[in-house]
RNA sequence: GCCUAGGUGGUGGAACUGGUAGACACGCAGGACUUAAAAUCCUGUUCCCGUUAAGGGAGUGCGGGUUCGAUUCCCGCCCUAGGUACCA
């Protein structure tokens, strides 16, 4: 029989789908692990070549795992709240739940395809209400929850409160918004309960809050920082504003130290880690207050560098900052509201572009320095940003270059205050130096004068030492309409949960999904959207990051309707032990998911800091697009003659996109590409030796550039199994490379030669059961081995050029040994599941059984310890066994040559594992 | 600008803690089998010199250094990709 992957995998695939062969139960007395794929968006477009990447990795390791004698857990799931599905609702009309079903279905249909072993008994889908009832759960512990600083976690609101009856805001330390209330027990006991429930607002973790938002018009709705690249919207690329909104909110900021700290006991790839604390931008430095007699106010400021205070010759407040409407004088008022103007009409990617011009306008007012007391300017600057620090800096032109050029600018005094500084061409930030024009530092060094700053502004009450953040709470809500509805209703203007028994709050239907004739959310146009048909539910539904940021705990338990997971599930999976995605979410997903996790634990429902403890990014598959070269006319006009790519040098002409599909190892199928389009069918040809050879570019796969390869396409010429050792040969996982099937027969052609090792020349099963020979057991122990190795560094492509090597060995042995198949096609399985399933029932073992049992294939005592060699005497050159020596390096061995260093550390006569030749001497031992 | 990762044949890439650089695969060239094709198999393939061969020389972005020995470690520079930015 020939090898035919398309029956073989159909076959296999449904005998797997019927069997329920990668269903797992609750528990297991076996150790668990947990490999984990970032579950898709099904998009419209369904999957292309590079979405599997990752889930072929996994796949490979989870079975490999099984082998090895785990319980694997390894689900698949949609995330499938989303932007695309509500805008194609806005055009069409059609549900977005429709739409997403559809393409929910072609995703199932194509991971089908390639034989993952993912137990779909656990499928979930966060679009269900059955699922977002815990969404909405979460969001309902974070509302009754606030973050306790003295114990640094978070913790029921009601201890709170029992605080704030006992004794009032004295005892609490907490984090909340800035402008809470102090008062006593008694005070608090007469609050009416709407002044109770406003002030628990500013403490709650997820909270309502006027605050700045990204307003995006297009989208008609916020977004989150993290949603907005350079100004724009990460969906759909559409302008953001800056616009002040009743919003909800996480109080991300209060992990934002725990966030931190978590880094540096997770296994992540470097970049991401630096990506996440780049995100949260900790800087440890100081805030100073410069006061105004004349408003009985200050100005507080943010600085890093407070030991430079004695060089501040003004101030600059951000355009926007609440102070400057009364900090201008009259003489000046002309002039600054029309620089506010100006900048306000600047959108921020203009603010961002034009960092180089210095602009500005001094507000006419004084602040007092704090520790001189002298009248320092206040002026207001764009390049001073509202939304960072307190929206104030304090300038100093001899350390900060922006500092320096606004002083230059408008000449402004520029105050040295180091013995080592040389501020003549520009700012010069060193702290080497002694402190010089600085009154109580002068002569000190850098650490002295600062803990001598932080002490006596303090003891002036102007200033302490501060932690600031650059990352900003989380907005919570969208103003759309295909999310999760917030379990929220409002009474006297103030929110209020529903009762947890009514979860879930289902998604209503609405007739269309647009914004209300008010510019209320889709939500305002249901019908009868209230709570006990009296309070008016909220109407922003939750982000896209919601049902994301907890989904790992619903596979451990997906069916249970009493908890988001049960306890014992909880336990025993504990968290995620590999995680595989992209590093687009490097600051969204992965940081909220972190966040979450760490609330569920503060409040008591899981033991783990961390939810992911290792996290690999596959790189990205780009597209590879492929071009015709179109020659051009003496006018500049399309001919219809197509020069090949090697001699379009010679001619005048124009690239043109082609289909990949049509394309084979460069070389053009002509005929398919005069058949693809009627301009083309008339098309000639300038070849070089007798082909057309196309030109090629690499680019992001898509549509529009002709060069996106569908999974199925390749499956139905080459097979999963192929498909699957291609996604791995093609590079190391992590990096990101271009799409090409240049090498695809030669792997094809491995699985060809792996299938003929089972048969005769007329295509019959034909097996040994003779011992193997000691050649056929080193190159199976050999790959036996490499496998090991390299799975557990997810060097998976390099396995796959030694299986190659091992094929071939036994190839050219002729060996047909049971012995040796068996275990070959087990170590295979992982990597081609159909192919060694096929061959596993053809040697007569039980079907099915391959994935799970544990053979000890992998164990370490398997293997035949042929490959040592020991070291017999030494005396500046080494004696040892020579044959032994020779059975190791296969070579002729003359003379062995070693450093007396290295003797050195042979002496006490320790195992030789490897031998380094040099043209048949032996230059070191590896022991 | 800053942070991070990387730079190896015609191509994808291998070389794990410093030890024969280029495994494996593609492509290419030549050959076997075949009426022919497909399939399969064999040989060669880093570059340069040497007609062939034997042999010699150079070689992992560039320039130095450490070492018996460097793709690997150190210093300086160049380039590519990703992230990030008036962050005070």
């Amino acid at each position: 029989m020939e090898y035919n992957h398309h029956s073989l995998e159909k076959k296999w695939q449904k005998f797997w789908s019927e069997n329920g062969t990668f269903k797992i139960g609750e528990t297991s007395d076996k150790p668990k692990y947990y490999v984990l794929d970032m579950f898709p968006y099904p998009s419209g477009a369904g999957l292309h070549v590079g979405h599997p990447l990752g889930y072929i990795a996994s796949d490979i390791l989870a079975r490999y795992k099984r082998l090895k004698g785990y319980n694997v857990l390894h689900p698949m799931g949609y995330d499938s709240f989303g932007l695309p599905a509500e805008q194609y609702a806005i055009q069409t009309g059609q549900h977005p739940a429709i739409t997403t079903e559809e393409n929910i279905t072609r995703y199932r249909e194509q991971l089908d395809n390639i034989g993952f072993s993912f137990d779909w008994s656990r499928e979930i889908r966060t679009s269900e209400p059955e699922y977002y009832k815990w969404t909405q759960w979460i969001f309902m512990l974070s509302f009754n929850a606030w973050y306790n600083v003295e114990a640094d976690k978070a913790e029921p609101i009601k201890t709170l409160i029992e605080r704030f009856e006992k004794t009032g805001t004295a005892a609490v330390k907490a984090v909340s918004d800035d402008d809470i209330r102090v008062f006593t027990a008694d005070e608090w006991r007469g609050f009416s309960t709407s002044e109770q429930q406003r002030e628990l607002l500013k403490y709650r973790l997820a909270y309502l809050k006027e605050s700045t938002v990204n307003w995006c018009a297009d989208l008609g709705t916020v977004l989150a920082n993290d949603e907005v690249i350079n100004g724009l919207s990460e969906r759909g690329g559409f302008p953001v504003e800056q616009k002040k909104m009743m919003q909800w909110s996480m109080r991300i900021i209060a992990y934002a130290d725990r966030l931190l700290k978590g880094l540096e006991q997770i296994d992540w790839p470097e970049p991401l880690v630096e990506m996440q604390r780049n995100w949260i931008g900790r800087s440890v430095g100081a805030s100073v207050k410069f006061p105004l007699p004349q408003l009985n106010d200050h100005i507080e400021v943010f600085t890093t560098r407070l030991d430079t205070i004695y060089g501040v010759s003004f101030v600059v407040l951000a355009p926007e900052h609440d102070l400057v409407k009364t900090l201008t004088s009259e003489a000046q008022r002309k002039e600054v509201e029309a620089y506010i103007a100006r900048t306000a009409k600047k959108s921020e990617l203009d603010r961002m572009a034009d960092t180089k011009t210095v602009s500005g306008a001094f507000t006419g007012s004084y602040a007092k320095h704090p520790l001189t007391g002298k009248d320092v300017e206040v002026w207001i600057a764009d390049y001073v940003l509202a939304s960072y620090g307190t929206g104030a800096v304090m300038a100093v032109p001899s350390g900060d270059q922006r500092d320096y050029l606004f002083a230059k600018h408008f000449d402004l005094p520029i105050i040295a205050i180091s013995d080592t500084q040389d501020i003549t061409e520009e700012a010069d930030p060193n702290k080497e130096g002694r402190y010089i024009n600085s009154e109580l530092i002068n002569g000190m060094t850098y650490e002295d004068a600062m803990s001598t700053l932080v002490k006596e502004l303090e003891k002036l009450q102007l200033g302490k030492a501060k932690v600031n953040y650059r990352m900003r709470d989380a907005i919570f809500g969208r103003q759309r309409y295909w999310g999760e509805p917030v379990p929220v209703y409002f009474k006297d203007g103030l929110p209020y949960l529903i009762e947890e028994s009514e979860l879930p709050l289902l998604l209503p239907e609405v007739d269309k999904y647009l914004p209300t004739e008010t510019g209320e959310p889709p939500l305002g146009r249901a019908e009868n959207w209230r709570y006990q048909d009296q309070y008016e539910y909220e109407l922003s539904t939750m982000p896209g990051w919601a049902g994301s940021s907890w989904y790992w705990f619903r596979y451990m338990d997906p069916q249970n309707a009493e908890a988001f997971a049960s306890k014992e599930s909880i336990d025993y999976w504990k968290s995620v032990d590999l995680y595989i995605g992209g590093s687009e979410h490097a600051t969204g997903h992965l940081l909220y998911s972190r966040f979450w996790n760490k609330i569920l634990k503060d409040l008591g429902y899981h033991n783990e800091e961390e939810p992911f403890k290792k996290l690999i990014n596959q790189g990205m598959i780009q597209g590879r697009s492929s071009f015709v070269y179109r020659v051009l006319d003496v006018d500049g006009k399309g001919t219809n003659t197509y020069v090949s790519f090697g001699l379009k040098d010679d001619y005048n002409t124009m690239a043109l996109h082609v289909d990949v599909n049509i394309v084979h190892n460069d070389v053009l199928d002509r005929e398919k590409f005069i058949a693809s389009r009627p301009e083309y069918s008339e098309a000639e040809f300038i070849l070089e030796d007798g082909k057309y050879i196309c030109g090629t570019e690499v680019e992001k796969m898509s549509k529009s550039k002709f060069n996106v390869v569908n999974p199925d396409d390749i499956i139905a010429a080459y097979g999963a199994d192929t498909l699957r050792l291609y996604e791995m040969f093609l590079g190391p996982l992590e990096q990101a490379k271009p799409w090409n099937t240049n090498g695809i027969e030669g792997v094809y052609k491995f699985l060809r030669k792996v299938w003929r090792l089972f048969h005769d020349a007329e295509g019959n099963v034909a097996l040994s059961d003779e011992t193997p020979t000691k050649a056929e057991y080193k190159a199976l122990h050999k790959i036996i081995k490499k496998v090991e190795e390299d799975v557990e560094r997810f060097s998976f492509n390099t396995s796959i050029s030694a299986f190659m090597i091992c094929v071939n060995e036994l190839t050219d042995l002729k060996c047909n040994k049971r012995e040796i198949l068996k275990d070959l096609i087990i170590v295979l399985n992982s990597y081609a599941p159909h192919i060694t399933e096929e061959l596993w029932m053809l040697m007569g073992n039980e079907v099915g059984a391959i994935s799970y049992q544990k053979y000890p294939v992998f164990n370490p005592s398997y293997l035949v310890e042929s490959e040592f060699a020991y070291p017999v005497s030494v005396n500046g050159k080494m004696k040892m066994n020579l044959s032994l020596a020779l059975d190791l390096g296969q070579k002729e061995v003359e003379e062995i040559v070693l450093s007396n260093a290295d003797v050195q550390r042979y002496l006490e006569g320790k195992i030789v594992k490897k031998m380094i030749f040099v043209k048949n001497k032996i230059i070191n031992l590896v022991v």
